[in-house]
DNA sequence: GTGAAAGCGCTAACAA
DNA sequence: TTGTTAGCGCTTTCAC
């Protein structure tokens, strides 16, 4: 029957400071934990009306009056298709939260207008900073209306490094994938690449090189076939690489290793027997649950998410090239064996 | 060398207003489009101060003095190992967009602490409500500190339907599912069920149910089996399902549909001629490019997050069961031929 | 120790 | 048609 009733009004630091018959910086001092020396007697009455009222700060007049928000954009091109982008929100997520500050996610799908329109919305809501993240890795061009705020790129990398990028490992991760075959004896290695020009194709060919010397083998371009960089991809490519005579393949990405797979059991060859293989993403679904599971290089989608706040906020720094790159650690599983003289 | 120069104080409203030689109010007036008169001439001043100052309006304070912010909170519990949470995001933050709010996104892997300061953050941050999500649908307790604050269950249900949830319609998405192998003349189709409980598993299996009675069919239990719901689960059902003599599967999910497919292969046969199948997610890396693709019904969580802040914006309303069931839409691919009379 | 008061950037009466 | 003004809920000097 008061006037509490009816509508529900919300609970200032006003309607507390007069239930405990304080003033309202009194209040925000005990709130906040300010170094403020307050009387015990006064800051227990306020914790008194505060639970009696169920008041809640209201942190938008906080973030107005400070100037500074505690707000982070993320915005992604494409969070629906994989698990990847939803890898980098959880990352971005747990470590914003970690500083106080929340996540704002706007995914585009590619649409330049909607990448535009979000980035501004982000910008009127006083973001902090924004993650511009992309599915796969790729340079991209930065988008006109993320001038003059505080970026930085995860999973992907502008062409001049104007803006701090944090990106995969490629090279580490083709060399360490490699290894994990050759250091099981195998010496004719098949390379299963994808045919679309990117930073993957050309990093992990980069380390299936590196890999190679590493144990004093020669790199030889026959061993390496281009594919689509999918199931089909590995499928079809099963001739091919039987006729290489190659013991092990390193695949472009899991999907390509479970094409192979595939076309490897409909020709009555088994997987690590007849031939070890390891992948590049470890995608989780297919990787962990093909038959044999499938050893892999892990695309370190969350810890892209996790160092873009991370450098966003000034924790860390991206290197002087302006690209930070991440770690792919492997994760070996039952698809190698060691290779039998033969 | 003005004052303008140094720490890049952010330009206001009443920046604007001075170099448009025009009052706050006015300029307020011409960047709302309110349908307050303004004077041609001076709202071709103000566009233009605003240009010339990059302006861009802060919606903190429009959201303080309004009371309402544009604010959407999306709570989930897994956003990382599937593309389902993501999906969920996408359609949500899609129809929240389109209402002229953004959404806010926590992550909370199922712990519950996390879960409340997630929440308790959100409710600060004076959201319009909160979805609350879980990455496969199922009744959930809620959470105590969502009381109070509006709310919808996104994928999940609560026991007593005391808040409104918007879930995937198992039935029918299972019905359709065995419609399509009856549909093609199928009469004994067999149905690997998982065995967890879930709304999934009843759901589903009463769709089954049902299809069959469409057709005249007598249900035989013996006809369904139970096994664990991915690849190892449809791989080791194999021998049972053989055994039972049956042309056609309905897999209780596409994982499940790929074991059983690996499963076929060892043994020489093939999908579909030797045997028709149907799965149900639409998990796209494994549907759409299993040998053949693998015809399935779609788990719409899109639509789900969607219809979650539909039904949350008061656009739309769940049934006064407070559940809203969303259709789960067939996509035929390969996996099924018609039945051969034998 | 505690309070008064100014003001963050904006909207919405109300005046003019 | 435009300007004045009083807040929105909060922080933060600065007095007392």
């Amino acid at each position: 029957m008061t006037k509490n009733e009816g509508v529900h009004r919300t609970v200032t630091m006003r309607d507390v400071a007069r239930e405990a018959g304080v003033s309202v910086s009194t209040v925000s001092h005990v709130v906040n934990n300010t170094g403020a020396r307050i009387g015990q007697e006064a800051r227990e009455r306020v914790r008194r009306a505060i639970d009696k009222l169920g008041y809640r700060p209201n942190a938008l007049a906080k973030n107005l009056v400070t100037g500074s928000s505690r707000f982070l954009g993320l915005v992604a091109d494409a969070i629906a298709s994989t698990p990847f982008a939803g890898q980098i929100i959880h990352g971005a997520q747990e470590e914003a939260w970690r500083h106080g500050y929340v996540l704002l996610v706007a995914n585009t799908d590619g649409n330049e207008a909607a990448e535009a329109s979000a980035i501004s919305m982000m910008l009127e809501h006083k973001v902090r900073g924004i993650l511009y993240s992309t599915w796969y890795h790729r340079e991209v061009k930065l988008p006109a209306a993320l001038a003059g705020s505080d970026t930085v790129l995860v999973n992907c990398y502008s062409p001049q490094g104007e803006v701090p990028a944090v990106v995969p490992d490629e090279v580490n991760g083709g060399h360490d994938a490699t290894r994990m075959l050759l250091s099981e004896g195998h010496r004719r290695v098949a390379f299963l690449n994808t045919r679309a020009l990117s930073p993957a194709r050309e990093g992990r060919l980069r380390g299936y090189r590196r890999a190679l010397e590493d144990f004093g083998l020669v790199f030889d371009p026959a061993k390496v076939v281009d594919v689509q960089p999918d199931q089909e991809g590995g499928y079809a490519a099963v001739g091919e690489i039987l006729a290489l005579g190659a013991t092990a393949v390193f695949c472009h990405n899991d999907r390509v290793a479970m094409g192979l797979y595939d076309g490897l059991r409909d020709r009555g060859l088994r997987v690590p027997d007849d031939l070890s293989v390891v992948g590049f993403d470890n995608q989780e679904v297919i990787a962990a649950h093909l038959q044999p599971p499938l050893s892999t290089v892990a695309l370190p989608h969350d810890e892209l998410g996790r160092h873009g706040v991370r450098v966003l906020l000034g924790i860390e720094e991206a290197e002087q090239t302006g690209r930070l790159e991440v770690n792919c650690p492997p994760v070996p599983r039952r698809s190698i064996v060691a290779a039998t003289r033969r």
